[in-house]
RNA sequence: GGGCGCGUGGCGGAAUGGCAGACGCGCGUGGCUUAGGACCACGUGAGGCAACUCUUGCAGGUUCAAGUCCUGUCGCGCCCA
């Protein structure tokens, strides 16, 4: 999974993602034996060169030879400090651990590791014995190591770990440079690569070296061996609802009562999951499932398993079933997969960056960045199972992903008050955050000087004017307000329900305007408005083929009678500029124009700039006095997938027959643009004179650079500037510009 | 703390190293209208009477030419710790 992230056609940031999330480390496994015992701490370390500096141990709280290892007694000259956290000193050790264990069990991972939060922790009473050194180091048990990464041990390597260091130095443990930082830096809290010192065999040796050095040794005396890690954990395949599928697993008791577990025969699936009324787990705890006496118990006497599988089971593979849904005999007919998902062209794991035309598998996955780590790691993972087994023709099922933008709500303006009320000018408010109330989030801050909380209240955008790089109160101009959108959200209300907007606007506004919204890719905050704006450009349209006295009666009629809008609708003429005649070269060229920038726009997915073109179009033609067919059905064409309900209406009113027998536009052969036709005859130039626009030059298409030369030297606007001076160089950069340096 | 991304008019945004601000919103003026928050026309980065000057977070650099490339810095966002 790791290894095919390569030829994935995605973002560069969701990649790295997946990665850490693997979370591949290369190192090694380290045996430290327990001081008059017989157990052995096992480690993970990705830096084995720093073996000579570990100074001491960790355990997680929940490490299972936290229990063996404990002696019943401290050992003599135990520090105060080492037993117990904050003054807390335990008279024995077994104490101090059952102590630091239940304080440990109610923290989370989170706080555990936040690297803001003060170490915590406790000596166990016993020594390890490091292998490099034969000196004995002590052992403690501290929650910043987590009992599920790695071991659930570390060997404490003070001087070359930040972690280490703050615990190290709280605790009063030894801390022992082993490797030199580079001149000029502080080799004690060095974690980067360098020479290894005070480490016997090692000392010269550079990190990379040190490391296979100290693990080819330790290999030799079966204190350890080169491994690589992975962060990656099993993730838990079972939820207590009774929304998600049923798993087609029965459990039967052996003579001894001992229970097992048995799958379905393939002739008794799909199973379906139970008609119930009441979907809460049952009181004697167990999943709803259960409830459903009738179901679980079959007459064999063996029982159904009742957990149900996770929201996401689906998504690991629904995109496969999509392909043959109705297929009652498998996952999805063979061939029909390979039709859908085959590798076209015959690669099977094609290089995909830079690639034209359609990728294999999916051919194109748009999707959130919070799918990143979670749905689309699984996916991939259930996808290479399917494909190793045959029933996938593709390793991965999505190379070409887009992550889109979240879009967030509209853009809110907040002033800070103090506990009295008053206002308190942004910039002088630190640490704004949000803050849950019954009324939903709303931002508090601290103030910069006298630390008091404050209060944001949100304003109307009425209240404030642009001030410098912000904004600030209209009543008074000295306090700023803090201006920021946020991700929509129940709680805080700023949620668009797209259900309205399709009422208000229709289904062509509504999409149209998410894609004219912004690049594809970014986060952008919604606005109301812009969607009146694109509804105004499709009344545009409208108003472009249709005749304007047909227009007035049909809004009349569906005034009167809106359930008779169809009716109306088919009486609604086309209008008289639209005729049969042949398009002047400007309206080929305004048309060509248009149909370049929205194939070129489209392979990009750069939807915003193509509708711009859409209605640089629309503002000329709506200008023609005759208005040829040909024009405007092929601007139809182009408009169809960005608005196809207003396209198809309009197309079916300006081509009836061929609307008919198509049924939709998806069928019409998409317009290729000719590039004779946008040729210019003369060019206007702009002319620079050291770097400054100073004129514009009307210069021939096929002029040669000494036309550029000679018609920017004689340009009037450009002569004030260059009289009585020497001009030392020209730029032509040909149907571009002239630059004149002087000297 | 680390990684990645983003900073352009009042707002969303446009710009193969080559005329910054396309297109849209908002705003202004006018027209049409009994009326309209409909529609149409024109204007709209800032300063200046003007010639012109300034302007892509900030400071440098490369270049005939930088929003775009490089270095540093500040701010915001996401992910990880």
């Amino acid at each position: 999974m790791l290894d095919d992230l390569e030829g994935l056609d995605w973002s560069d940031s969701l990649k790295e993602m997946q990665r850490n999330w693997i979370g591949r480390s290369e190192g090694a496994e380290v045996q430290f034996p327990v001081v008059d015992s017989a157990a052995r701490i096992t480690v993970f370390t990705t830096r084995p060169d720093t073996l000579f500096g570990a100074t001491y141990m960790v355990l997680a709280p929940e490490h299972k030879l936290v229990g063996e290892i404990v002696p019943t007694a401290w050992p003599a000259n135990t520090p105060a400090g080492w037993r117990g956290p904050e003054g807390a000193d335990h008279a024995d050790p077994r104490a101090a651990v059952r102590t630091y264990q239940a304080f440990a069990a109610g923290r989370s991972d989170l706080e555990r590791t936040d690297l803001a939060k003060e170490k915590t922790g406790v000596f166990t009473g016993a020594f390890a014995r490091n292998p490099a050194t034969g000196q004995p180091i002590p052992i403690w048990i501290a929650d910043y190591v987590l009992a599920t990464y790695g071991t659930g041990a570390i060997m404490g390597v003070p001087a070359h770990d930040t972690r280490d260091l703050e615990f190290a130095r709280k605790f009063t443990l030894d801390i022992r440079t082993v490797v030199e930082a580079p001149a000029g830096q502080e080799s004690v809290g060095y974690v980067g690569d360098g020479v290894s010192v005070n480490s016997d065999f090692l000392n010269g040796l550079s990190t990379p070296d040190a490391k296979r050095a100290i693990t080819a040794w330790l290999a030799e005396r079966h204190l350890g061996r080169r491994m690589v890690n992975y962060k990656l954990r099993d993730w838990l395949f079972s939820r207590q609802r009774y929304w998600g599928e049923p798993f087609p697993i029965v459990w039967r008791h052996g003579p001894d009562g001992q229970p097992w577990h048995e799958a379905l025969p393939e002739t008794q699936l799909p199973l379906v999951p139970p008609d119930l009324t009441d979907f809460k787990p049952t009181g004697a705890g167990e999943p709803p499932l259960a409830r459903a006496t009738g179901w679980v118990r079959l007459p064999d006497g063996s029982e159904r398993e009742t957990n149900t599988m996770p929201q996401w089971a689906g998504s690991c593979w629904y995109y496969l079933r999509y392909l043959d849904a109705r297929n009652e005999r498998a996952l999805c007919d063979p061939a029909v997969e390979r039709y859908w998902m085959g590798a076209r062209g015959g690669a099977t794991s094609p290089p995909l960056s830079g690639r034209r035309g359609p990728a294999p598998g999916v051919d194109l996955y748009v999707g959130g960045t919070e799918h990143a780590v979670l749905h689309l790691l699984y996916a991939r993972f259930w996808h290479k199972a399917l494909h190793d087994l045959g029933l996938a023709s593709t390793p991965e099922p999505f190379f070409k992903l887009v992550n889109q933008g979240l879009i967030l709500g509209e853009m809110e303006f907040t002033v800070f008050l103090d506990a009295d009320d008053q206002p308190c000018s942004a910039e002088q408010v630190r640490d704004v955050a949000e803050e849950a109330t019954p009324e939903g989030p709303r931002l508090v801050g601290w103030h910069k000087h006298n630390n008091a909380k404050l209060l944001g209240r949100r304003i109307s955008d009425d209240d404030v004017l642009k001030s410098g790089d912000g904004f600030c109160l209209k009543a008074k101009p000295a306090i700023r307000v803090d201006a920021r959108s946020f991700k929509m959200s129940k709680s805080r209300g700023n949620v668009i329900n797209p259900d309205a907007v399709l009422a208000e606007y229709g289904a062509d506004a509504f999409r149209l305007y998410e894609m004219f919204l912004g690049p594809l890719e970014m986060v952008k905050p919604w606005s109301t408005k812009g969607v009146e704006g694109v509804y105004r450009f499709l009344g545009r349209v409208w108003r472009l083929f249709v005749e304007e006295a047909s227009e007035t009666e049909l809004e009349q009629h569906l005034t009167l009678e809106p359930r008779r809008g169809a009716q109306w609708l088919g009486k609604v003429r086309l209008h008289s500029s639209l005729r049969p005649e042949a398009p002047q070269p400007a309206q080929l060229k305004a048309l060509h124009a248009c149909i370049k920038k929205v194939t070129e726009d489209l392979d990009g997915l750069r939807f915003n700039t193509a509708i711009a073109a859409l209605m640089i179009f629309v503002n000329e033609a709506i200008t023609w006095e005759v208005k040829p067919v040909a024009v405007l059905r092929d601007f139809l064409v182009l408009l169809q997938p960005f608005a196809p309900h207003l396209a198809e209406e309009l197309f079916a009113k300006l081509a009836p027959g061929e609307a008919g027998a198509l049924g939709s536009m998806a069928y019409l052969a998409w317009p290729a643009y000719q590039a004779a036709l946008l040729q210019e005859a003369t060019l206007e130039i702009p002319v620079q004179v050291n770097g400054k626009l100073r004129g514009r030059i009307q210069v021939a298409a096929a002029a040669g650079a000494a036309d550029y030369e000679r018609l920017a030297l004689a340009c009037e606007t450009v002569g004030p500037f260059v009289t009585g001076k020497t001009v030392r160089k020209v730029i032509v950069v040909p149907k571009k510009l002239v630059n004149l340096v002087l000297g």
